[in-house]
DNA sequence: GCTCCCAGCGCG
DNA sequence: AAAGCGCGCTGGGAGC
C-alpha cells in the first residue's frame, strides 16, 4: 500500500503540485469571474503599521495570514529561514470581511513594531501555518500562540485517503471557488512585484476565514473537534521545536563519515575482487545480483535478509559490510549538509504527515538516525544538558488496553517485563527461568504478532530485527501459543477481521482521530489498518498531549528539541537538568494516563550530554 | 540535464 | 495467493 508521500499538500517548495488543476485556464484568468481581480495596495511605510495594528486589536477577530519568501541569491531549491539568504518578502494579513493588507517586508524590515504585538495575541488562520509561523519566529521574532491551520484541518478530514490538501484544492473542495494561477513559485525577490503576484497573495488570504468556518463545521460533523484542538494547539510548540533545532558535533560527524566511507570503499573493493568483476558497481543491486549469479549464488533479490539466507561466508559478508558502512556514511553526509549557520540541525516535523497521526520528519529525517555512534553526534551545547525520555513499551500497553487483554495489563500491574512473559508462555517455561536470549524471542512475538504477522513473517522479522533464528515450525508453535495465551488479542483480531470483511470505511484512535480506509482497500489492508491505527495513532495522541504539557511547564531556557514517536529530547541548562527530568517524566506519564488510564505507564528518562549516551 | 520509480534500509 | 504497521532518504536506472 503506497503512502501519501507525494507532494500533494501545500509546502514552501511546492504550493501547487497539482499543476493539472489550473492547466485548463488562461494565465491570470479568474474562474470566479463574477469578481474582478483585486490588486491590494502594497504597504511599504512603517507609519501605516499603527493603524493596521489598531484595527486588528479592535476587531478582536482571527487574522488570516500568509507569507511569500525568496532567496537573496536567486538560488533554486528549498528555502529555509535559518539560511541568511532566505527572506520574507510579503506578509499578507486579512480580517474577516475586509480587504487584505500586503506588507512589503523588504521595504519595512523585519521589525513590525505594533503589528508584531497584536499577532502574538490574536488567533491566526492560515494554510500550512507551521511554515509561516516558523519564518515569522526566526526572522521577525514573532511568537504566535494561537493558530488555526486549514491544511491541518483538511488533513485530519482526509487522513488515509489520497485526497490532496493544498490550498487551491481545498478552497475548491469546500468553497467551490477556483483560485487564479499559482504564483507561489514565482520570483518574490524582484524590485517590483507584479500585479499578478499581488492579486495572488491577496487571494491566498482572502478566503481563509470562510474556509476555516467550513472546515470547522466539517470537523465537528466528523467528530474530529477534539483531535483538531490538539493539533492546532500543538502547532506553536512544533514551531518552537523546529526553531530550536538540535546541536551537533560537526567534527565527530565528519570523522564518522570519513571512516565509514573508507570502510565502504574497502569492502566494495573486496566484493569486486571476490566476484572478479573489476568494473562492478557494488551499489547496484542489478549488477550485484548478476555477478553473484555468475559466481554460482542465485538469489531473487539482494536485500539483507535474502543474502543472509544464502550466506557463503565470503562474498555476502563483504556485501553486507559495505552496505552498512555505506548507509552510515551517507546518513552522516546528509546530516552534515543540514547543519545550519547556528551549528544546529533544524529538522522539519510534520504532525499530520502520516495516516495514523504519528509525526513525520524530514530535512533531515531525525527519526531514523542509526542507534550507534551517529546519535552521539547530537549533543548538548556548553552549559546545557539533554534530557532524553521515552515511554517503555507504549504500543504494547496501548494494545493491551484496546484489546482488553487482562493478562497483559495484569502483568504490567505486577511490574513484569512483557517480553519475558511472552517468551515464557510461548516456550512453556516459568517467567523466572527465561534467559536473556530467550527473552529476545518475546520481542518479535509481541511486536509482530500483535499486528497480524504470519508465522513466516515472524521467522523473517525475528531474524532481521533481533538476530533470532527460528524454524517455521517453531514460529507456528510460538504464534499458536501467543494467541492461546492472549485470548483477548485473538478476539480483537477476530472482530477486526469481521469488520474488515464487512468493508468498514474508517478507524479511530482513543482521541477520535480518524483514518479513512479507501474503498478499494482489500480485506487484508483493512484488517491491518484496523488493528494498527488505534495503537500507533493512539500512542501518537499521547505523545502530542505530552508535548503540550511539557511545553507549558518547562522553565525559560529549556526547550523540547526532538521527538521520535515514543521519545522526547529536551535541552536544558545543566543546573536545572534534574528538575527538568522530573517535569518531563511527570508530564509524559500524565498524558498516557489521560488517554489510557487502564494500564500502568513507565517513562525512562536520563540526563546526558549526547543523544547516544548509554 | 532533469524527473520519476524502485530497491534497500535506517528508525519506532 | 499472501500479507505486521508507519515513515524519509539514497543511489541506481530508465526515460525524456
Amino acid at each position: 500500500m503506497e503512502s501519501s508521500a507525494f507532494g500533494e499538500d501545500e509546502t514552501e517548495e511546492s504550493r501547487g503540485d497539482e499543476d493539472e488543476f489550473s492547466a485548463g485556464h488562461e494565465d491570470g484568468e479568474l474562474a470566479n469571474a463574477h469578481e474582478d481581480p483585486v490588486i491590494p495596495p502594497l504597504i511599504t511605510e512603517h507609519a501605516a503599521l499603527y493603524a493596521i495594528a489598531e484595527e486588528i486589536a479592535i476587531a478582536d477577530a482571527p487574522v488570516a495570514l500568509d507569507i511569500e519568501t525568496y532567496h537573496a541569491d536567486r538560488k533554486s531549491g528549498a528555502l529555509n529561514p535559518f539560511d541568511p539568504c532566505g527572506n520574507i518578502r510579503l506578509l499578507a494579513l486579512c480580517l474577516p470581511a475586509r480587504e487584505p493588507w500586503l506588507l512589503d517586508l523588504r521595504a519595512l524590515g523585519y521589525d513590525l513594531g505594533p503589528v508584531a504585538g497584536v499577532l502574538e495575541t490574536a488567533e491566526v488562520v492560515g494554510q500550512n501555518l507551521k511554515f509561516d509561523l516558523l519564518w515569522l519566529r526566526v526572522k521577525c521574532g514573532i511568537k504566535i500562540q494561537k493558530a488555526f491551520c486549514t491544511m491541518t484541518a483538511s488533513r485530519l478530514l482526509t487522513a488515509g485517503s489520497k485526497e490532496p490538501n493544498d490550498l487551491a484544492t481545498i478552497v475548491q473542495r469546500h468553497l467551490g471557488i477556483k483560485l487564479p494561477k499559482d504564483q507561489g513559485r514565482s520570483d518574490w525577490g524582484g524590485l517590483f512585484l507584479s500585479p499578478e503576484q499581488l492579486a495572488y497573495s491577496g487571494d491566498d488570504v482572502r478566503h481563509l476565514h470562510s474556509l476555516r468556518a467550513k472546515l470547522e463545521a466539517e470537523l465537528k460533523a466528523a467528530a474530529l473537534t477534539q483531535v483538531a484542538a490538539l493539533e492546532m494547539e500543538l502547532l506553536p510548540a512544533v514551531v518552537a521545536m523546529e526553531e530550536a533545532g538540535i546541536a551537533v558535533d560537526q567534527l565527530r560527524l565528519q570523522s564518522i563519515r570519513d571512516s565509514a566511507r573508507d570502510a565502504a570503499q574497502m569492502a566494495g573493493d573486496r566484493v569486486r575482487e571476490l566476484l572478479s568483476s573489476p568494473a562492478l558497481n557494488p551499489g547496484s543491486t542489478d549488477q550485484i545480483k548478476a555477478a553473484m549469479g555468475r559466481a554460482g549464488i542465485v538469489v531473487a533479490n539482494t536485500k539483507e535478509e535474502t543474502l543472509k539466507a544464502a550466506d557463503d561466508g565470503r562474498i555476502i559478508p563483504a556485501i553486507l559490510e559495505m552496505r552498512a558502512a555505506e548507509k552510515s556514511a551517507q546518513q552522516a553526509e546528509t546530516l552534515l549538509g543540514c547543519i545550519a549557520h547556528d551549528g544546529r540541525i533544524h529538522g522539519r516535523f510534520e504532525p499530520t504527515g502520516t495516516d495514523t497521526g504519528r509525526f513525520a520528519c524530514k530535512s533531515p529525517n531525525l527519526q531514523n538516525i542509526g542507534r550507534g555512534s551517529l546519535r552521539e553526534c547530537f549533543i548538548a551545547p556548553k552549559g546545557m544538558s539533554l534530557v532524553v525520555a521515552d515511554y517503555s513499551q507504549i504500543e504494547l500497553r496501548a494494545a493491551a488496553v484496546i484489546a482488553g487483554e487482562t493478562k497483559m495489563i495484569e502483568a504490567y500491574q505486577r511490574g513484569e517485563d512483557l517480553h519475558r512473559l511472552t517468551a515464557a508462555t510461548v516456550l512453556g517455561k516459568n517467567v523466572a527461568d527465561v534467559t536473556k536470549e530467550e527473552r529476545q524471542i518475546g520481542k518479535p512475538a509481541n511486536f509482530g504478532l500483535l499486528y497480524g504477522q504470519s508465522a513466516k513473517g515472524l521467522v523473517r522479522y525475528a531474524a532481521s530485527s533481533y538476530g533470532v533464528t527460528m524454524s517455521e515450525e517453531q514460529a507456528y508453535s510460538i504464534r499458536g501459543a501467543f494467541f492461546r495465551t492472549y485470548g483477548s488479542i485473538r478476539q480483537w483480531h477476530g472482530e477486526s477481521r469481521i469488520k474488515a470483511e464487512r468493508g468498514v470505511a474508517e478507524v479511530r484512535t482513543v482521541l477520535g482521530r480518524r483514518r479513512l480506509i479507501p474503498s478499494d482497500a482489500d480485506g487484508w489492508e483493512r484488517f491491518t489498518a484496523l488493528v494498527n491505527t488505534p495503537v500507533q495513532g493512539g500512542c501518537a495522541d499521547v505523545m502530542k498531549k505530552a508535548i503540550l504539557l511539557v511545553a507549558k511547564r518547562l522553565p525559560q531556557g529549556t526547550r523540547v528539541i526532538s521527538t521520535v514517536h515514543d521519545e522526547l529530547i529536551i535541552e536544558t541548562p545543566e543546573d536545572v537538568a534534574s528538575e527538568t527530568l522530573t517535569t518531563v517524566q511527570t508530564a509524559m506519564i500524565e498524558a498516557m494516563v489521560a488517554l489510557f488510564p487502564a494500564v500502568p505507564v513507565e517513562v525512562e528518562a536520563k540526563v546526558c550530554k549526547s543523544w547516544g549516551e548509554k
